[in-house]
DNA sequence: CAGAATCCTAATAGATACTG
DNA sequence: CAGTATCTATTAGGATTCTG
């Protein structure tokens, strides 16, 4: 998704910022200030979770309010096939999102629940929705001005 | 990428919240409440912006300061194709994000600045990114706990 | 210079059948 | 029930060539 926001001008050292970005220049000087490792981890988190079905799992985990059996899930998550809904839930389970637990019986149980994590990470994705949502008229080429006369 | 996030069940309805969910409960009555048009409109946005290549792009511009031309964008993001990039810009610009500019000289100059949009929407994500940064140690199967123990 | 057009591949998703 | 295994279809993206 977001990949490397780091500048990687050779030496990782940021661009100049001009007038006109400066407001945003601590945002930048996080991005660049991050370790490699970080940035590497970061980035390969962020594409798991933002592929195509992990939010929505979490969205629907998060809705019920409860665990949820893997039979519910595929039914609550519309379009998702078996499969694919088996390898989202080990990744949110291996990235601390989700907890499974196995109850051995015959014939086998399993339920799916939030962790903490997973339902902050949550929020803040529908945050960043929201802001969207509110600005949804604005994403249009018809609209478009220059940051320049803008400022 | 998030996918609709509005409940589905049949008419729509949002699921009933448990005590434990109760928290981001007005969060959800925002998923709710969006229209059809509003969902669709802003998943095949996100879609779009939550790519491969443009928040990339996106950071690039706003790390110049200036406008940018076509083949110094090739040159700055880096690992992309002449392709892609031609792809991606096309869709940022009818997206309103960024503004191209057409200079008919020989040979032709075009030019790619932000607009406030697209430095908005870069900075909410790059809020997101941070705010994912710093819990990077909790994404880890590990440190798993249900949030029924946790709350 | 900034792309358009074409061809090609590599990764993913979907469908189906099978199993402890 | 909750998967695994296998095969096929789709598609994003890369490499190359060409042009106003």
């Amino acid at each position: 998704m977001f990949y490397c926001f780091r500048s990687k001008e050779g030496t990782g050292k940021i661009y100049t910022h001009r007038e006109v970005t400066e407001v945003t220049s601590d945002i930048f000087d996080f991005c660049c200030n991050m370790t490699d490792e970080q940035d590497a981890r970061a980035r390969a988190l962020i594409e798991r979770a933002a592929a195509k079905w992990p939010l929505r799992i979490l969205h629907v985990l998060s809705d019920a309010g409860a665990p949820l059996r893997f039979s519910r899930l595929l039914e609550r998550v519309e379009g998702i096939s078996q499969k694919v809904l088996t390898q989202t839930l080990r990744t949110l389970e291996s990235d601390g999102l989700i907890i499974r637990t196995l109850y051995p019986e015959i014939p086998p149980r399993v339920e799916y629940e939030l962790t903490p994590l997973g339902r902050d990470l949550l929020m803040q994705v529908v945050t960043l929705w929201r802001w969207i949502v509110e600005r949804l008229d604005d994403f249009d080429a018809r609209k478009a001005v220059k940051l320049t006369a803008a400022v």
